[in-house]
DNA sequence: GTCTATATTGCGATAGAC
DNA sequence: GTCTATCGCAATATAGAC
């Protein structure tokens, strides 16, 4: 049975958008690679900048969802946790990264509040879990926590935003997500428990 | 003593591009902004795709200048220096880190290989830097070299690619990029030096 | 809901005067 | 080198038939 050309549009512009960004990509692209009539763009979304909106709804509506999984864990457990959900999102959501990347550094007006909303829950998940595991003592003292965030979110989620050039530096063996964001969590653990 | 049409056009674009990207900006844009008539960028550049690549060459010729400049000091300090060179070529800089970002996920056609060797230029340099922390005995054996660079490179990163949105969430005074990078490099070392 | 046909706008590039 | 004027094209959006 076949897909409503709804959401065909939907599942077509999710590769196009992500990889050319909004202005790159045209309607007639967009239909092409969709198998329907430009026309049915206006028609289900009200234009193109509807249809891109949608997408950035329902790609960025999986980082809240992911992350209100995770509960009731020591600080150590649910950073690790976050690591094992990252890779798990990005197979799952290939493309999401680039959206959070072209969101972060290019914030669509009007949708700011939408897309700040959604990342400034991963920022408050990991927010309390470094600032409880300093207060507890397992973590050093001397940390700044604000600061701490973005390092494990940097640590985390840059190896995802580079893959489509880095896979050309590593050997072609080298692919495992999972292997580096284990490697990459405990280098962070270590750097902050307390000694 | 004004500046030639040609600069002016190159410095006006350094901001336009980085923010929205080459297909969201036009000729006449451009122009306006550099206060020039839109007919010099096909006289000067060939166009506005020569105009980009201006831009980017430019933009890219400051990594491998900066690292070029970083020889003969400890795996550790050449860690620490690196972190020390990112704050300056932010703050000299303050849009090439848009254009690593964009070319990383979406390398522009025919100019992957100058980008390429300028960042494959920097990656090396981390590399032989933890390499040689590994085989010296000063870092973790068991470290993969290949994920810690990326892992050293996200965690300083990170911070500059995600700038303009996370500032919404940090308290306005903290905006202390080398203070970041400082904790950020101490936690990464605390994390591969070996126990 | 989906199509064709078209209206309208803005694009990048260039010819040619100065 | 710089300008004006314009060409040719591709963009999005929509009116109206089916």
């Amino acid at each position: 049975m076949e897909k409503d050309s709804r959401s065909r549009l939907l599942e077509a512009a999710i590769p196009l958008f992500a990889e050319k960004g909004f202005s790159a990509v045209s309607i007639r692209e967009l239909a092409e690679k969709a198998g329907v009539n430009s026309a049915l763009i206006s028609y289900h979304f009200g234009g193109k900048e509807g249809l891109y909106n949608a997408v950035l709804d329902f790609q960025f509506s999986r980082i809240t969802i992911a992350i209100s999984k995770i509960q009731g864990l020591s600080p150590i457990e649910r950073i690790r946790h976050y690591g094992k959900n990252a890779v798990l999102i990005h197979q799952q959501c290939p493309y999401l990264m680039r959206y959070i990347q072209r969101e972060m550094s290019n914030p669509s007006i009007g949708l700011e509040t939408v897309v700040r909303r959604h990342i400034a829950s991963a920022y408050q998940f990991l927010h309390d879990a470094i600032t409880e595991g300093i207060e507890s003592g397992a973590f050093r003292a001397d940390l700044d926590p604000d600061y701490a965030v973005l390092s494990l979110a940097g640590i985390i989620n840059f190896y995802f935003i580079t893959q489509p050039l880095v896979n050309a530096f590593l050997p072609p063996a080298k692919k495992s997500d999972q292997v580096y964001v284990m490697q990459a969590v405990e280098i962070y653990l270590n750097g902050v428990i307390g000694k």
